[in-house]
DNA sequence: TATCAAAATGTAATCCATTACATATTTGAT
DNA sequence: ATCAAATATGTAATGGATTACATTTTGATA
């Protein structure tokens, strides 16, 4: 491979020259931009963005940390964060922690070595010490998941009154026993959520008890199927709705109640939280609260290019919208 | 952040020792080792991944091109992928195509700019010329896609084979009219499944009309949703079954056959390809051509691995499997 | 044509780590 | 105690680009 030295003799110029045309064009004559680049052509020279980024200490490279890659709901923000990311000349690294720490600090040892700018995290299983502390050194951006009371930048949506919206839509349905299948509370979204849905049940003067909720350690279809068919053996004709707080668990839910021969939504009301696609690919199709997952991730880039470039960011709550299908 | 100097300087020796201490410790003192993993941990030092890159002219960054990370079958490969290459303390660069050359050509260029040390693609529209000119320069593996002519290393299935195993187990179970829903031909895949499909009509003495073979330009849930529809408004009962070539289409296509209340398996079987997740949480359940999706990302890192360190490869075809479910 | 500011180009330091080669130290046998 | 061999450490070049500063060229003006 061609170097920047390999350009400027074959155009007999000089390093600083040939680095000038790629940086600054307007500070280098025609002429000599002409040859230059001509010997870029021949050589088919491509500058190192090795030594580029050494010189420059700054890599262009942003880090992504979710959970699994495999979850639908990440996947859509990941779409934004690339797109936004190409725009502004990064690339990203698209790392799953699997929600296990060890992994978490390899990832983040990534910006102590300069291989990443910054990191955007939509992992809420962090070691949130450690993350305010390396906050403090490099530029970082919550993404979805945050923390209140701790200086740590985020971009979300308002999950507490989402779910209390849901809630309340059932409940003016004439629902008067929902369950809450919960994913696990360690996640402040969960927590966020179950708040919402117990502000709305509250309100309603639902009697409440604890056994209404259901906590799941993961977010797959599976453990949404598992719990669904736990509840029709424990609780069948207890409960007339149920609200997921993860679309994934719903749709796991509704495939038990479909192989049960429970009716959606005669029998039985379920809603989910997301929009993933596949919510419109159930029968029947699924509501659930849309979350501008898109605009999330490109948002997100955005903060995060602002914080490097030391710009001072303020954290964002996006909007939400119910979406009301043939599941309610 | 502090350098190696730094470190070299608190800890009293040389760069070069602490050097030695990072890569080969044996070659260092029990005693000095200590003094200078004490300094190490006194500044917090993370030796600069780019000095390092820059040095070894290797970036230890695979890239790995997608036509869309949204499609669920190139998720599952990723992941193998991913886990592949961190064992093998590589990152990966996820990037998608969208299909467009113009995406391609630049992160192609990622390799020329040394920010990648070799690639896996996935995605077959590429300009084919240019890829194999490509892969004399730099270490590339295809995976899923390839060119049989064509001199660039691959990991694939045989999908001729599996197409022509899936439709002969549709036509052993009577069924004598059969829709491909097929994907564009541009997909190597698309040709080969297709042939397969004839090649098993051929086998039962199935006459054969060019207008059994619908085609989508788009790899999604609605495009597949769309096809059924128009069959099922200009060829209703005039076919029991559905061979799409991908789990996306037939699960759009599940979907529109339960909207008009077709019922499936009995009315209208249905299959598809892949095996992602959703294809279990389906009404009913998608039988499908499992494919070793997360093993074949980890086998392609592999080959690439070896590809980059200069090993001779050869290229691996997989088995897959017919998984039989309730869509049939 | 001589002069001089502005524009263009060149020289060399710099970013940070690795490593060949040179030098210093230790080991152990005599 | 001595010295060669083996081991440990240091010096300095290297990788490929950027850029402050120095130098040369250009071209307008007197």
């Amino acid at each position: 491979m061609p170097t920047i030295q390999d350009v400027a003799k074959k155009a007999g110029v000089s390093v600083a020259t040939v680095s000038r045309v790629l940086n600054t064009p307007s500070a280098v004559t025609e002429k000599t931009r002409q040859k230059v680049q001509d010997a870029m052509q021949e050589l088919d020279y491509a500058p190192s963005i090795l030594g580029r980024n050494l010189r420059n200490s700054e890599s262009r490279m942003l880090l992504v940390l979710i959970p699994k890659i495999s979850n639908p709901f990440y996947l859509r923000i990941v779409e934004g964060i690339e797109e936004t990311a190409l725009d502004h000349g990064y690339n990203i690294l698209v790392c799953q922690t699997h929600s296990k720490t060890e992994r978490e600090s390899v990832y983040f040892d990534l910006l102590k070595n300069r291989l990443a700018d910054g990191a955007i995290t939509m992992d809420p299983t962090i070691d949130k010490d450690k993350l305010v502390q390396l906050a403090r050194q490099f530029p970082i951006v919550q993404c979805s998941e945050y923390d209140k009371d701790k200086s740590l930048s985020y971009i979300t949506i308002d999950s507490e009154l989402a779910a209390y919206q849901m809630t309340k839509f059932l409940l003016k349905q004439g629902h008067k026993r929902i369950v809450l299948i919960n994913s696990d509370e360690k996640f402040l979204y969960a927590r966020e959520r179950k708040k919402g849905f117990l502000r709305a049940l509250k309100e309603f003067d639902i009697e409440f008890e604890d056994d209404w909720i259901y906590k799941t350690n993961n977010v797959t279809f599976e453990a949404g199927q598992q719990v669904m068919r736990s509840l029709l053996s424990h609780k069948a004709g207890k409960f007339t709705a149920v609200f997921a707080v993860s679309d994934v668990l719903a749709i796991g839910a509704l495939k038990e109640l479909n192989i049960q021969g429970v009716h959606v939504p005669d029998e039985m009301a379920i809603v989910g939280f997301d929009k993933i696609d596949f919510t419109n690919m159930t029968f029947p199709r699924l509501t659930t609260v849309a979350q501008p997952m898109y605009k999330m991730g490109s948002i997100a880039v955005d903060m995060l290019i602002k914080k490097i470039r030391g710009e001072e960011i303020e954290d964002v709550i996006l909007d939400h919208e119910l979406i009301i299908r043939e599941s309610t």
